[in-house]
DNA sequence: CTGTATTCGATATACTTTTATCGATATGTG
DNA sequence: CACATATCGATAAAAGTATATCGAATACAG
């Protein structure tokens, strides 16, 4: 019973990485669960809520070392536990935005992170014009300091929102400055940096997958679309 | 040589998901290329820039249909050209963006989105007091008037800012005024919507993948945070 | 023109991820 | 307690992706 929470961290590393991109998903639905007041959840219902397939539930939440009780299902709190344990969001971490511009300040400005374990501590920015504003309670701070700060509040995490052309440059900063993952939501693809975890968010690749489904779809019952193609586009 | 521009629908569609993914990051290889004057680039030229193999760009470049040249490499301009064909950027598309907050100003105000054929044309929120403010040159508008605006501008994407808990409402909304493409930022899954495509950016599995990983390496190699681990973390 | 270094693309192989099958365990009803 | 139903987990199969190999085409230097 207690093997469900076994810390071996020879599994942590193992696990499949499309599994963890949808242990955030399961999550999700299993504190839903628990506020509905159910204390055990089966794969069946879990895979219905998310579209998934139940096998695949179940694989998945084999590998963060849960085990799940046949004609029962799986034990909520104990599951929640353990993939956050998994994901390392069990205990909140600190992180720096770099880059207090239109995104930046959004991202430091959303209270979901609270739930993913990310806590955006301050923003920093090499605009003096920003410099001292507070945004969403979080101050922005010379980049002058982001080193110091990083060193005395053990930061390890900085999300980069700076633009395309200092990405290298900020990066190479924050490596410097003893950062252990970047967050990078520029569309520069990094140089991979010693010691460094590099994770990006790729809006591009996203926004390709949506546009050529689009197309694709266009191209194949063109009806629907046809006409209105036909049709001069006005303004608004 | 022209089969590389051949429009036979069925083909655009199977295109592996990994490669469309990819697909991005390839032009923008390319198109520094071509500003550097290349009329050709060989796979290992643009494996090298974004850290893959070459092997692998090879088989993503033959799934668009382009034809290298043995000894040189793949023609630049032909290339880029058919890649944009393969995602549906090769005429813009319009959006509108539903939900004016915070992020939905940030995407309506990223100049990147051109590059990619998305235009976002206007913004719309439920919000009285946000109704008829301009951001970055465009409008938000009531949500009473999306489903005509959708119809009149035959808007085909929606991009979905809302908070979470308005998230299934405005989906719904949005695929009865006709939207095909719904580009959702929120971090609730939509049920499937038939006729409307639905791409997710999921930030929570983002951030899992790097805080797992950055969870492994402290158990792995934890000299490095033990000692920073001791001490008591200090505020700003 | 000959030899060497590039490079592509077809085919084959290895690897990863998803899905299927099925026996064993648990619940609950009559 | 027998039996129908639900569920898990181990093993196997299938599908999807990435990588390796190698012959053929091209460029270019000598
Ligand atoms: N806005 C979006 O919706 C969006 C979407 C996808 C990707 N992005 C990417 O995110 C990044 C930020 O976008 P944005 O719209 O917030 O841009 P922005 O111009 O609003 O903000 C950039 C901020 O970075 C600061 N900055 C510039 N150079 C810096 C440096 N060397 N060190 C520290 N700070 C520096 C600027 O002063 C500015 O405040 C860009 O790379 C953009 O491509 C933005
Ligand atoms: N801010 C971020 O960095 C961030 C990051 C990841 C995900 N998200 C998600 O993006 C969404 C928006 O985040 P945000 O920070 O911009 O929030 P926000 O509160 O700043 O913006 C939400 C906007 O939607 C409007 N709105 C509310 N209900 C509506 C409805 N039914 N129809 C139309 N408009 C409506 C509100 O008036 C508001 O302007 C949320 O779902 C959030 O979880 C945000």
């Amino acid at each position: 019973m207690l093997r469900s929470y076994a810390m071996t961290e020879d599994r942590q590393i193992s696990i499949a990485l499309p599994t963890i991109r949808r242990l955030p998903m399961y999550v999700a639905v299993l504190e839903k669960a628990l506020q509905d007041g159910q204390t055990h959840a089966s794969s069946s219902q879990i895979a219905g809520a998310l579209g998934l397939e139940s096998i695949q539930v179940r694989k998945d939440l084999a590998a963060v070392g849960v085990v799940g009780q046949p004609g029962v299902g799986f034990p909520v709190g104990e599951l929640i536990a353990a993939i956050e344990k998994s994901l390392g969001w069990d205990n909140a971490s600190d992180a720096f935005v770099i880059g207090a511009g239109h995104l930046g300040t959004a991202l430091a400005g959303y209270r979901g992170f609270a739930r993913y374990g990310l806590n955006i501590v301050a923003l920093f920015d090499s605009d003096p014009a920003k410099v001292g504003q507070t945004v969403h309670g979080k101050k922005i701070l010379p980049m002058e300091k982001f080193a110091d700060l990083v060193a005395r509040l053990h930061v390890r995490i900085a999300i980069l929102t700076v633009p395309a052309e200092a990405a290298t440059e900020s990066a190479a900063l924050a490596a410097e400055a003893g950062i252990k993952a970047l967050w990078n939501f520029t569309p520069t693809k990094l140089a991979p940096i010693d010691g460094v975890i590099v994770e990006r968010v790729d809006l591009a690749a996203s926004l390709a997958v949506l546009s050529s489904r689009l197309a694709s779809l266009v191209g194949a019952s063109g009806a629907t679309r046809a006409q209105a193609a036909d049709e001069p586009e006005s303004e608004v």
